[in-house]
DNA sequence: AAGGATCCCAACCGCGGATGT
DNA sequence: AACATCCGCGGTTGGGATCCT
């Protein structure tokens, strides 16, 4: 049942990392930098293949990693990262710095996808699992109530705007649309951590900043919106 | 206390793209 | 152009830790 080796020569270690095969990697990678990670096992005595050489660097030693649980901002940011660019992890880290992709998978995967299916929203789309929104809306005093606290219909429905509109440039960009303008440079003015997302140029959305969308996630009214969507829904 | 179920994350695998020859 | 090699990414899994009965 076991794996196949991801090398094919024999006698190389697999499974955790001791910590002396950490010490020399570390050392070894510190000292003389990486040109080529097929290398570095051989040139720094370890049984490793290069390939694990690396994810062990990237996911655990890399000394500017910040370690600790993502924090709620983090985890909205992701959120947000995610409902526009989908599974693509490495892009989603590189707002994150010191964050690895390996670790915002694992964090989507065993807590956002469940809070997001406790929420009834499909963690693939972003969208509510319901269909049915005008008898929800209708039969939803409080809804209703919200809405004339300020939340329009449209706020509920942002996540999955969003998404469309990456679809669509995504699509214009496979084509090799005269507009050469990468998919993030068109909605993301400052794409830094802790800086605004500025969406333009969408019809639907109008402008909206990541603060606005912070401000949003933090009302409890926002998250009241969707509860008991997802209970008619196993 | 025991043991079964569930959670969590480090590590692995396979694939595709980039680069070199 | 064709092939080989390397790197990086995303999906998946093994197994230790924790929770539940």
């Amino acid at each position: 049942m076991g794996r196949q080796p991801c090398c094919e020569k024999v006698g190389l270690k697999r499974g955790p990392w001791t910590i002396e095969e950490d010490n020399k990697l570390m050392n070894f990678i510190l000292n003389n930098g990486i040109q080529c990670w097929r290398l570095v096992p051989k040139l720094a005595g370890l049984m490793r293949c290069g390939k694990s050489c690396r994810l062990r660097w990237i996911n655990y030693l890399r000394p500017d990693l910040k370690r600790g649980a993502l924090t709620e901002a983090e985890e909205d940011m992701i959120i947000e990262l995610h409902s526009r660019l989908g599974n693509r992890w490495s892009k989603i880290a590189t707002h994150f710095p010191g964050r690895t992709d390996n670790e915002i998978k694992n964090y989507w995967n065993t807590r956002i996808k469940k809070k997001m299916k406790l929420k009834g929203l499909d963690p693939v789309t972003h969208k509510p699992v319901q269909t049915k929104t005008r008898d929800f809306e209708t039969n939803n005093g409080e809804m209703q109530h919200h809405q004339s606290l300020g939340f329009q219909e449209t706020t509920v429905s942002l996540i999955p705007n969003l998404k469309d509109y990456d679809d669509q440039m995504q699509h214009k960009t496979e084509e090799g649309s005269p507009s050469n303008q990468s998919r993030d440079d068109s909605c993301i003015k400052n794409s830094d951590m802790g800086s605004s997302l500025v969406f333009q140029n969408k019809e639907s959305l109008g402008s909206f900043t990541m603060d606005s969308y912070q401000n949003l996630m933090d009302n409890p009214f926002f998250w009241d919106c969707f509860t008991g969507l997802g209970e008619s829904f196993p």
